[in-house]
DNA sequence: TAGGAGATCCGTCAACACGA
DNA sequence: TCGTGTTGACGGATCTCCTA
């Protein structure tokens, strides 16, 4: 891994910590050399924050600062953020900044005015700040979303013994698809379905847009296995190529199209109201049969069972792109948590390092 | 280049939950 | 009880990759 050289932080004459952080981009990203920025960057603030952590260590154990508690205290929101995955807010277009602040200076301002909101590092500009949020705000309820429970717990049972309580994914309530359908109605009501908006625009950009972590299509960050299968960073659109014409013109196509294309096999309604049916009509004639009567209840049951049908093949497409888009989250926590592990098990060894080997007269204070 | 194996996608069915 | 939405399971179609 590739670490930009930065300076180290230094103790002020006004007792305040300075640190050199690496200029941001515009999306607030620091520039890293090469491989995979997201996952690096974290990694960077990681051993940044355990460099800053250790400094202000010696420097208490040295009694060279005396708001000690007030630098822990930022570092602990700090660390919290960064852990979090969020680009820590001391973060600013001036690259100096500093960790502790003269008396009366409001550096704890930065976090409180904060929303207690777990996002993701980069786009927090004030442009962004937006779609930052409703990209969340999707992302959070899809990590709730109940029926993958099974996924999340295979998951969790992977990683049992890892305290993940301050990255933000919640073990999903106990509830049920329908009741999470529910809940999301009632904070939200679904717009009018609309063939051109519900299914493609909505739900591409979600597809490609809503995890800025990174998805690894080249090699896997920090040594990992690539978890990920590559079909699953493939954006809708190009899933959508792939489909029958049917598909990609206008997914409310006349029913009378989806009989060219759906083979139809009688409904067991019509099969037992012993009316004038041929096992071997495959329906589609008895959607042209003219009159009422019993032909025209098989014309009703015809129809209803193609709009059951094609309810269904959209309703299945829709759960098969939630659950990929849903294990693709979890694919980027995954990587997200190495890295984050990662890095306290390095700043775990460090600090161990450091008490471990006091020096003889560093025990007489 | 043909074809075999594996992966992926899609449509359908069935089961379940829930509201009306 | 019925209608509807959601999702696991199943089988077929298609695609991709590898090998002879």
């Amino acid at each position: 891994m590739v670490i930009l050289p930065t300076s180290r932080p230094y103790l002020q004459s006004d007792g305040a910590i300075h640190v050199q952080l690496p200029e941001p981009d515009r999306n607030g990203q620091v520039a890293v050399p090469k491989g995979d920025g997201n996952v690096q960057t974290l990694n960077f603030y990681l051993l940044r924050l355990h460099e800053i952590f250790i400094f202000v260590c010696q420097c208490f154990k040295k009694k060279q600062i005396d708001r000690t508690q007030r630098h822990f205290h930022v570092l602990f929101l700090f660390f919290c953020e960064t852990r979090n995955g969020l680009k820590p807010r001391m973060m600013t277009s001036d690259s100096s900044q500093h960790l502790g602040a003269p008396a009366g200076t409001n550096y704890h301002s930065h976090f409180e005015s904060r929303p207690n909101v777990p996002r993701f590092p980069g786009g927090s500009s004030n442009s962004n700040r937006d779609i930052d949020r409703l990209k969340n705000q999707h992302h959070e309820e899809l990590r709730r979303r109940a029926s993958y429970q099974k996924i999340y717990k295979e998951v969790k049972d992977s990683n049992d013994g890892i305290q993940t309580d301050t990255d933000g994914f919640k073990e999903p309530h106990p509830r049920t698809p329908h009741n999470y359908q529910l809940e999301k109605i009632k904070k939200e009501p679904r717009p009018p379905k609309h063939p051109t908006d519900s299914d493609s625009s909505d739900t591409e950009d979600v597809m490609t847009d809503i995890v800025p972590i990174p998805t690894a299509p080249e090699a896997p960050p920090l040594g990992l296995p690539v978890v990920s299968q590559p079909i699953l960073a493939v954006p809708v659109h190009q899933l959508q190529s792939q489909m029958t014409p049917y598909q990609t013109t206008n997914p409310m196509v006349p029913l009378s199209d989806y009989n060219n294309f759906t083979k139809l096999e009688p409904h067991p309604a019509v099969a037992d109201a012993s009316i004038n049916f041929d096992p071997n009509d495959n329906g589609l004639s008895s959607t042209v049969l003219p009159g009422n009567g019993p032909e025209g209840m098989v014309i009703e049951a015809t129809k209803r069972r193609e709009i059951r049908l094609q309810k269904n093949r959209e309703a299945a497409r829709e759960c098969r792109r939630k659950k990929k888009e849903y294990i693709k989250c979890l694919e980027n926590r995954v990587q997200v948590l190495e890295a984050q592990n990662k890095g306290l098990i390095d700043e775990l060894k460090n600090l161990k390092e450091m008490y471990c080997h006091k020096p003889a007269g560093s025990q007489q204070q």
